[in-house]
DNA sequence: TTGCTTGCAAAGTATTTGCACCGGA
DNA sequence: TCCGGTGCAAATACTTTGCAAGCAA
């Protein structure tokens, strides 16, 4: 939409481009929600929950509130899920318009993570999908090593 | 090594063999270990630590042991942990001198699963560690969509 | 007002661990 | 014999859910 400029460089969109959204989906823009978009909004990879909830220090905002509020703004399409094979949930907020897909590289050492913003597996996805009789494919894929410190 | 013909076209080896690998480990091939191998033996998919616990019907053997079998044998690269996004770990018997990689189809309505034994991210992967200054760059991929039966 | 939301507590599920006893090598 | 392995039960960790009260629209 027509949204003039914008002077943060933030992932994502603003706060009242977010509100939108929520009301669109007919959900409610309310205080703990606001913290947890703010707390993604200035996230650079993805949060696990009690991160999110450890970042909203001050704000009373229950653990399981921020759970819920994930799966709301998920559901959405708002937020991303990643998984690092640590069996924890991690969310990063998606930027409207966009679906969210791509990748990370996460030192196995530091847990330090690469955001990694292009995805080359757009022709074998097909390939396989196709080989197979698969419809609707999508794929994770993370990549992990070590990183220049910790080598 | 020179063993003679198999019988049985399971993916992995004998159990003489996977015998072979537990003591050169310093590990002993005890029954719960047996099963644990058997199951897996069987089994042309990753499995949960729940699936194979169950079908260990009959021969007891504790859920928490199936858990310390397959930590084991997954320290000593005889079996492979899988992600599929649901935060339950899968395991699958790794054949010898391989070192397991690879991907897997699932479907998200049936669970049916495809193995993909190709890997097609060397040369993507070798570009990323390089570019990034990592080292001993692995990674994890799992493709999710529809199967011909659940469109 | 109305129905979505929240806090709090309890329940669920996956996985790990302490400990005394047991059994391969 | 000896040390690793096992069953059992309890403990962790992450996540979900029931319920009565609260608040955005």
């Amino acid at each position: 939409m027509g949204t003039g400029h914008q002077h943060c460089q933030h992932r994502g969109a603003n706060l009242a481009e977010l509100a939108d959204r929520l009301r669109r989906g007919a959900r409610k823009l309310t205080g703990p929600r606001q913290l947890v978009l703010e707390s993604l909004r200035h996230s650079r990879h993805p949060q696990t929950p009690k991160e999110i909830h450890a970042a909203l220090a001050g704000q009373p905002c229950d653990l399981a509130t921020v759970y819920r509020s994930l799966k709301v703004l998920s559901d959405l399409g708002m937020v991303q899920r990643f998984d690092f094979g640590d069996g924890i949930a991690r969310f990063e907020l998606v930027a409207e318009g966009r679906d969210g897909h791509h990748h990370h590289l996460i030192c196995t050492r530091c847990a330090r993570v690469v955001e990694l913003d292009e995805c080359f597996l757009d022709e074998i996805q097909q390939r396989i999908a196709t080989a197979n009789g698969f419809r609707a494919v999508t794929h994770k894929l993370e990549f992990f090593g070590l990183c220049p410190d910790c080598q």
